[in-house]
DNA sequence: CTGTTAGCGCCTTCAT
DNA sequence: ATGAAGGCGCTAACAG
């Protein structure tokens, strides 16, 4: 493997020439350019980034910590992240914490041994939140609670809550389930505010017995359905707080002889691709997962290089979709 | 940041000393190392892989080149990819190609330039099989097709797509259409030859107007399968080539009220997580994602540690999940 | 068992 | 505009 030392013999200049020819052209004549570019061509070279970034202190890579890359809500905010890591030459690691505690603290390691320069956490969790405060490197929030601090982007997940059920609660259901996330989930805390606000200003009261707290699997929202179905007294609609979950729901009412939505209306949440495709399609939140990984890269690589020390919370705007799991019964 | 100087001038030892006791602590006092180990705490010390790796020129860590990393599919692969590295002490560069050649060379760069050990490729392109044979780091595949080289991993394709459309047959079915991957697409090619071999098998005339290209989206397969619902002699069965075309054909025939299967058997290819949850439930073949991933990892992290240079093309076993959307008419 | 020394490949003063 | 020299932090000889 060439070095900068092959490149400048085979050239007749020294490697300090070669650098500068390669690293900043304008500080050397063209005619030398030429020669070094020649040389570095007859002796295949290519830089040594490990060398160039231990001189530097800086790997050109960040972080970026996933609850489980599985989940395509996080597989596509991970795909934007890419995109503009990608644009401003940066290279991403894969941190797949599967929600242990333990694998993201290693993972952590990665900046605080130069690997990477900064992280993009894309879990709302505390844990996490309390740690940064402490922590000596730059790490920005691509999915945020309201409790998240700054740099961070996320949506109104309250708000957004709050639109679904008002559009079941104005098709007519007064008898709304939820399938919420793990109750300690920061995204599930703010997104069951939104559902209690919507059924309080309607008048409707809460009824404990129409919560479930699944695991955002299908598998949970299944048998969270199941439950409800079962209900003397069952409910017209289910607000599922993911897609996942109300894709459960749906096999489950289907199972039963119920149809989505005349019989009961399924809603979700994330709006990921297969939301438009199941059967019936489904109502959900659309999330712009893709931009809140971009903006969160934007923001993490503008600190990494001294930019404009962005220390705001990005609120990034959601979208109701209508679609066939919950039209109007006719 | 404290260097290993620091540690070393906090213990009153030597750097060569203070390395000692960190990576290889039997060549060392009990009593020196304990020192040592006091003197990284008080000086809050991190060793520098940057500087590490450029020692021993080798990053630890490897670069997968996935497609695209939302697709299910891949996004399992990879799972499967860094759940061996992690265990070994590897970090994932994702390496997304977003299907462009172009980006795919660049993310090469990341081997030659010595930030990655070796890389995993998703994709069972034929010409980056070209240029592998002139690579002069490791590669491994994680999705083979027949004429992917060695050392790879993938499953019996051909085979596979054999027993789907046996399967449809056994169940009554002679007018079978299917929907393929992109003609080009080497998997494609593989299913398409099983497909073709049963109907042959069969006595059954291999007929044009029922195979129609999609590109693996939803999208793609609602479009083709509303073409075959078009058709003045109908088929009576879909074989999809993945999960998501068969997911989209499921809803082009519900739309237009047929009943699956009852009217119409649908089938997949790769058993995502969706598959058993969609309505109907998905008939599929289940390929061993994360294994194929963490089988190729292995592969890749023994031949880059010298270990036993696999050079076999490892052919993971499929299985055929039978569900709702093809179950026998009654 | 521990210390001294050298060098991985690169870039960046400091000279010229 | 170019060259000489030093050093980023670490570890692997080589001595002792």
């Amino acid at each position: 493997m060439s070095s900068i030392i092959d490149v400048a013999n085979a050239a007749g200049l020294s490697t300090a020439t070669v650098s500068r020819a390669l690293r900043t052209p304008e500080k050397v004549t063209e005619a030398t350019r030429a020669r070094v570019m020649a040389a570095v061509e007859a002796v295949d070279y290519r830089p040594n980034l490990l060398a160039r970034n231990l001189r530097s202190d800086r790997s050109f890579s960040v972080l970026v910590l996933v609850p489980g890359i599985a989940n395509p809500f996080f597989a596509n905010v991970t795909a934007g992240i890419e995109s503009i890591a990608w644009r401003r030459g940066y290279s991403v690691f894969l941190g797949d914490t599967r929600d242990s505690r333990d694998r993201e603290a290693h993972y952590e390691q990665l900046v605080e041994t130069r690997l990477a320069d900064g992280v993009i956490q894309l879990s709302p969790d505390y844990g996490f939140n309390a740690r940064q405060r402490a922590a000596s490197y730059p790490i920005v929030h691509a999915c945020g609670c309201e409790l998240t601090q700054a740099p961070s982007v996320r949506i109104d997940n309250a708000g957004a809550a709050r639109e679904m059920a008002d559009h079941l609660i104005a098709a007519g259901h007064r008898r709304i389930a939820t399938i919420s996330g793990p109750a300690a989930n920061p995204h599930a805390v703010d997104r069951m505010k939104g559902y209690r606000a919507a059924l309080e200003a309607a008048g409707i009261a809460f009824d404990p017995a129409l919560v479930r707290f699944g695991d955002w699997s299908m598998g949970s929202g299944a048998a969270a359905a199941n439950e409800f179905l079962m209900l003397p007294n069952r409910p017209t609609a289910i607000f599922s707080m993911n897609d996942e979950m109300a894709i459960g729901a749906i096999q489950s009412a289907t199972a039963r002889g119920l149809r989505v939505p005349h019989d009961l209306a399924i809603t979700g949440f994330d709006d990921i691709s297969f939301a438009a495709h199941s059967t019936p399609s489904l109502t959900t939140i659309a999330q712009p997962a893709e931009a809140m990984g971009a903006k969160a890269c934007e923001i993490l690589i503008d600190r990494i290089e001294g930019k404009a020390a962005d220390d705001t919370v990005h609120i990034l705007s959601h979208e109701l979709i209508v679609r066939q799991s919950s039209a109007t019964a006719n």
